[in-house]
RNA sequence: GGUGAUGUAGCUCAGAUGGUUAGAGCGACGGAUUCAUAACCCGUAGGUCGGCGGUUCGACUCCGCCCAUCACCA
């Protein structure tokens, strides 16, 4: 660790389809505290990020706005960059999969693997294909009736009302959610990687579980054990080959030698971390590139490649990225550090709750972006685990730690310093020696563990402030002959208030640029931030360097995120005509941001109060009937079930498993009259064919808990029809 | 359904390799103080460490089962 580390640290890629919100800003801010260290403690740092630009959700989003996908691209690539720096999210470079030197990599890396590693191969596949849009639909993009449960609308990959998981091909009726067209089957040609192919799988048995020349695994344990799942055990291969070509139209980059086939956007993504690291050395004048993106160069050079990315692109990152990489002769990642999601007050982030905050929002309500750092930090433990943002919790946080600890240190002496020594320090108490260990700040920064370190720092802090109480500055200023003392006691507390915002300069930026310019000095690193400054020194007129979070802003920062109900419901209209903003799902479930928007779109579904209407006849399809509980009984195995036998006046009781286990003991059941769906196709079970279902009422949002089966009034028979 | 993670005071979280009365910050309450945007300082109350069982002289810490939450996979 004496010698200087060149790191080249990037963020994962935020889509150019939406905005950047509180979730996406976690490991933003995570990784660009961390970056701030390391240069603190003197080390090169090139800290790059990215658009992703390409895929279907992004070309099919401009046309509806009525742009080309380059106008929707580069508004959008404005408002990011715009929101990291609102946010102290300091990228040296910030650039986008769209670029010259993106393309250049892809080709390259894409050429080395089928020419040098002969890892690529062409298949021809089965694809549903929109005849009306004229384009071949992702799983996303299609939708229709679960071929397991029969539930209506649902997307091409898996059942919501099931969870069952499928093939677009099973669909039952399908749909495109383009057009609305009823797709049809075609072959087309697709290019794999073969990440199947045992050199790969070797490779990333190694790498997953490998350790950074430090010694520090290179993936977090929990990510390393994942990993190991993924890849199965020694001999067993799990990996399947990686579909990396779209046909025609897609935006992005045609592959080479392959007309009218796209590199599907996945594949560039990650490329985009060397596409943004070149383009910044064609602006600068000191980087070797190869140095840090060849395998020979680089390992001669000792340089790391550092990635900071969601839990939910670990596939991509732990998998194909360094395969591409290695077997393309180019260094692979040195680390990659996995932060979790962000839900908010214990929650999935809410449009209705307004708890799907976006960054701009945030600033626009003025609220001051170091909070929101400060608290992150304070929650970041360098695990994977989810960061819940609790705003009263915030508002304490940041009120009682930022304010009322660290700013009214130099609050409570500056005063003294300017009115009654013209502005110019005195010696540091010798009582109170800055012999602070902080090496053990230093190593939780560098562990990403911020939140041991924020906690370390505010013990700090209350040694300062005990300080000015025990030696009561007030007291000193009225009396005669205690001006010495006044002027050491003053410095001293300004001398520990400089410590403290070296230590916390990573994570508060800003702040500590005004304290800076407040106390005149030259900008804080490691090595000088504990040093007492020289009696005679002048500092600036102290002026209030943070307000505290006042309830009514974060009322207000909500209400300005809330979707109203009447809104979301007309949203999810338009998502079931394959036109919503599940568009953004569509571009891979995995991704941080879709996946939470995702969640979003489905809450918001649900939200909705009601379902649109429906015909008479329509429900007439639905064959309701009063049944009689004949027996209950729990089922071995399962978690929720209930099995029961249903007496609806046929000759034997209908089997239906019902999961209302939580909610009744079914001795209490048994004798009961209910209503049950009688013509609801049968579905196997793992415990046996279910052949109908009860009827409950709950409240799909969670808030009130409990689970309510129907009852008929006295004189209901069974096998009634209920209409 | 499978796998993994998590479950510690009202809230947010610490608690190496098992060992006397389980910690911090915030909040609450009481006191002190007035330099500081009611901040700061001192003190008090609060937990059967998710539940049950096991291993052990001894478990929050190890093992098993169960419950809850979350995630991934199917």
């Amino acid at each position: 660790m004496t010698s200087q580390r060149k790191i080249l640290v990037t963020n994962a890629l935020p889509y150019a389809n939406g905005d950047i919100h509180l979730g996406h800003l976690v490991g933003y801010i995570q990784a660009d505290i961390w970056v701030r260290y390391q240069r603190m403690r003197g080390h090169t740092v090139h800290y790059v990020c990215a658009d992703d630009t390409h895929g279907t959700p992004v070309m099919l989003r401009a046309e509806k706005e009525g742009l080309t996908p380059e106008q929707l691209i580069n508004r959008v690539h404005g408002e990011h960059s715009r929101d990291f720096r609102d946010f102290g999210v300091a990228f040296d470079n910030y650039h986008s999969t769209h670029s010259d030197e993106n393309r250049w990599y892809a080709e390259d890396i894409y050429t080395r693997l089928r020419d040098g590693a002969r890892l690529i191969e062409t298949r021809s596949i089965e694809q549903f294909y929109d005849p009306v849009k004229e384009m071949f639909l992702p799983d996303r993009f299609i939708k229709g009736e679960c071929p397991k449960c029969g539930a209506a609308d649902q997307y091409g990959d898996n059942c919501e009302a099931c969870g069952a998981a499928y093939t677009p091909t099973e669909l039952k009726n399908p749909f495109s959610a383009v057009s609305g067209a009823k797709p049809v089957l075609r072959t087309s040609e697709h290019y794999f990687f073969r990440l199947s192919d045992a050199r790969a799988v070797e490779f990333l048995r190694a790498w997953t579980q490998g350790s950074t020349p430090d010694g520090t695994r290179r993936l977090q344990q929990e990510a390393a054990n994942k990993m190991k799942e993924w890849l199965g055990e020694a001999g067993e291969n799990k990996l399947s080959d990686w579909d990396i070509s779209r046909d025609a139209p897609y935006f992005g980059f045609e592959i080479p030698d392959a007309p009218g086939k796209y590199f599907y956007v996945w594949l560039d993504a990650p490329i985009g971390y060397f596409a943004s690291f070149r383009n910044l050395a064609s602006k600068r004048s000191d980087i070797d590139v190869a140095d840090f993106t060849e395998a020979g160069p680089a390992a001669a050079a000792g340089t790391e490649l550092i990635h900071f990315i969601g839990k939910d692109i670990l596939y991509f990152h732990a998998l194909f990225w360094p395969a591409m990489l290695h077997f393309a002769g180019y260094r692979s990642p040195t680390q990659l550090c996995v932060n979790g999601f962000l839900t908010v007050d214990g929650a999935k982030m809410s449009k209705s709750r307004g708890t799907f905050i976006t960054a701009r929002s945030y600033t626009e309500q003025k609220l001051n972006p170091e909070w929101l750092r400060y608290y992150f930090a304070g929650k970041s433990n360098g695990t994977m685990e989810d960061v819940d943002l609790n705003l009263d919790d915030m508002i304490a946080k940041v009120n009682s730690d930022l304010v009322g600890k660290f700013v009214n240190i130099a609050s409570r002496c500056a005063g003294f310093i300017a009115k009654r020594f013209d502005g110019r320090l005195g010696a540091h108490d010798g009582a109170l020696a800055l012999d602070w260990s902080v090496d053990d700040v230093a190593a939780a920064y560098e562990t990403r563990d911020f939140s041991r370190a924020l906690r370390r720092i505010m013990e700090f802090a209350d040694l300062a402030n005990g300080y000015v109480n025990d030696n009561k500055p007030w007291e000193l200023a009225k009396q005669e002959g205690q001006e010495a003392r006044l002027h050491v006691v003053c410095t001293t507390a300004l001398n520990i208030f400089k410590a403290l915002t070296g230590l916390l300069k990573p994570v508060l930026p800003s702040l500590a640029a005004q304290v800076e310019s407040f106390l005149a000095i030259a900008p804080l690193n490691w090595d000088t931030l504990l040093a007492p400054l020289p009696a005679g020194h002048t500092i600036n007129t102290y002026s209030h360097l943070m307000t505290r979070i006042e309830r009514k802003q974060v009322d207000a920062l909500l209400e300005a995120n809330r979707e109203s109900l009447a809104p979301a419901a007309t949203a999810a209209q338009p998502a079931r005509a394959g036109t919503g903003k599940d568009d953004k799902a569509a571009h891979s479930e995995q991704r941080h941001a879709q996946h939470q928007a995702h969640a979003a779109a489905t809450e918001a579904a649900q939200a909705s109060e009601f379902e649109p209407f429906i015909s008479i006849d329509d429900f007439g399809k639905v064959d309701l009937r009063i049944a009689k509980i004949v027996s209950a009984e729990h089922v071995e195995g399962a978690a929720k079930l209930l099995r029961l036998q249903l007496d609806i006046g046929e000759d034997k009781p209908r089997q239906v498993f019902a999961g209302i286990k939580s909610a009744y003991d079914p001795a209490t059941l048994v004798g009961r009259l209910t209503v049950m769906v009688a013509n609801l196709a049968p579905r196997k079970m793992k415990f046996g064919l279910s052949e109908g279902m009860v009827l409950a009422a709950s409240d799909t949002s969670g808030d009130t808990p409990g689970l309510f089966i129907l009852s008929p009034d006295a004189g209901a028979q069974p096998g009634m029809r209920v209409k």
